[in-house]
DNA sequence: TTACTTGCAAATGGTTTGCAAAGGG
DNA sequence: CCCTTTGCAAACCATTTGCAAGTAA
């Protein structure tokens, strides 16, 4: 549980990663991040190699409601997603309606708000007409 | 991966989880209302019957920044947390300003929407102030 | 040279599941 | 009675960690 100290070395490793993260444009998780690797490298390397990352402020990282945890490049168009909980359709949204709330919480609270998570869950058009999912009532 | 169609029989056990979420009056993760727990019950029940709540839309399941998933009673004081990161103090949000957005959302993109999850994460005043932390730079 | 990095395998922590026994309607 | 519920132990999955060997600066 350290913060940010030990000077981080350049390594073909992580310049993949950070690669990976750029081209997507998109927060990714451990796994995908892995699994679009160039470099051959172990998936606990992947998993360390993040968090060290997040540590000295290059990444974020956002649990979703999957359970896990994606890392992404800040600001890197900022967004958040609608998520159909039974096809998993995601939809981005692009607005964000938080930034003058975070302004009257950080009066409000004192805090130094850093940031914030907010997804949507809901049923897609398609999943609510049709009965596309695996079984219904 | 099923939904609703069984039907609930009452047990003591999950009115056992059902009062102590109603008591608790906010989110609990299944870790918690075990260990709150005044009937004797393994925790594997605990998992099971709040599913099944969940899927019969007793209780609401969302998954916090801390990779936990937290189960609370619907509408039941809607609200969002602010959380420290360095000490993890939690601060309740009363307000909620997702309504319209819900509802603008709804019509741009088609979805039904059923909830959303929304934290905000942050540096509270004493950590900021003084290093109450464990260790610094 | 000297930290910082990495691979490997084993350990975690939260959550899920198979199966047989117990219980609610 | 029949079907749902529960306990137990094992299985799972994402993530973390200890340790020895490898490497950037």
């Amino acid at each position: 549980m350290k913060t940010t100290q030990a000077k981080l070395k350049t390594t073909k490793k992580r310049e993949d990663i950070l690669r990976i993260l750029q081209e997507a444009g998109k927060p990714l998780s451990a796994e995908e991040i892995y699994e679009k690797r160039t470099v051959e490298m172990n998936i606990s390397t992947v998993y360390r190699a993040l968090h060290l990352l997040v540590d000295h402020g290059v990444l974020e990282k956002t649990v979703y409601q999957d359970g896990k945890a994606y890392f992404g490049i800040p600001r890197q168009k900022h967004s958040h997603h609608l998520i159909c909980t039974r096809c998993h359709a995601q939809v981005d949204i692009d607005i964000c309606p938080l930034k003058g709330l975070e302004q009257d919480l950080q009066k409000a609270t004192g805090f130094t708000i850093t940031g914030h998570s907010l997804e949507f869950s809901g049923i897609c058009p398609a999943c609510a007409g049709g009965e596309k999912t695996e079984e219904k009532e």
